[in-house]
DNA sequence: GTCTATAGAAGGATAGAC
DNA sequence: GTCTATCCTTCTATAGAC
């Protein structure tokens, strides 16, 4: 069921490629010839691979949070809201036998000189933060509790990154599990 | 104060570029350059790429392990050996302009079938676990606390892999900052 | 062990026809 | 908008002389 369009093969087969892959070893030549395009068809579409990876950030940035959001759609208490952030990465890290962090990987393989990729970053790192922030105020922790709100949102934060780039290393999510019971706790 | 055995000048400009552009985007041509030597003379020294990439990990294990035993040396009190490891990092992370973790960034741009650089990301992380784990045991925590003592050690694991990723991105150590005054409370 | 020279493939990008 | 054909650069790696 390959998509029709001319542009949705692009993307589909560069979201496939550039996350199984990495950004720098994926040749254009391999994404047309994938995608069944020609490769003046791509450079109508796209200034540049450059270009190219910013759009396939964009449409990242969008299906996570999508998927993100549907996956807690209906859960009201929020502790168990924290839970299933964690259980969201878990699921995903299960269907892509452990690829890791899209959004980091590419990072991480980018020169300085890539600005508009790292505000991409940031910018997506600061909204996963603000939804953890966000459930974590309805809590209505009480003072006296060990940590502070921000504190415990850096927390769950931390757990969050470090236990993908563990399920990516190791190839299992036990990392992840954990930290489920350690939030539990420190909630 | 270049070094003048060939295989030196190797090894650190591969060591400089590697964590400065990444392993992918990094050439042959571009090493041989800035190392001031030739093709030929290289691949001597190294069957191929991946074998200096290899070289160019166990160097890095051994360097950034001595360097923060050297950094924690004196340090007698477990808590403040704790911090340290924090500080550390602080520190590559201001001298590195905040280029993020080395081990880590190769790791994100690995295709799936780079198998034995994965065995060294997996055994740096778990000889760093393993330091952290020998200083949380010298703490005696009671048996009251909030974690145990294996819920302690993964925050200060997941701390410290989320603090130098968000130093990365955010060009800021205020993260890893944080993360200290978290693991003081829960120690 | 080190060099010059080169092979052979793949990289990103474009001209011009349809 | 999509194609065939092509451009120029860069890539990893090697042959053969010294």
């Amino acid at each position: 069921m390959k998509p029709v369009v001319v542009i949705d093969r692009i993307m589909e087969t560069a979201d496939r490629l550039f996350y199984k892959q990495g950004y720098n070893l994926t040749g254009i030549n391999q994404i047309i010839e994938e995608a069944n395009i020609s490769k003046p068809s791509l450079y109508n579409h796209f200034r540049s691979k450059d270009d190219l990876l910013l759009a396939y950030l964009d449409q990242l940035h969008k299906n996570w949070f999508d998927e993100l959001n549907a996956f807690t759609q209906g859960i009201t208490d929020p502790l168990d809201q924290l839970i299933a952030f964690f259980d969201y990465r878990i699921a995903r890290q299960i269907s892509s036998k452990y690829g890791g962090c899209a959004m980091n990987k590419i990072l991480s393989e980018m020169p300085r000189e890539a600005k508009e990729v790292l505000e991409r970053g940031v910018k997506f790192k600061s909204d996963l933060r603000a939804k953890i922030t966000s459930v974590v105020k309805q809590l209505k922790r009480p003072k006296d509790k060990l940590l502070t709100d921000k504190e415990f949102i850096e927390v769950i934060y931390a757990e969050l990154e470090s236990g993908v780039l563990m399920a990516y290393v190791t190839k299992s999510h036990d990392a992840l599990e954990n930290a489920k019971k350690i939030i539990r706790k420190l909630a």
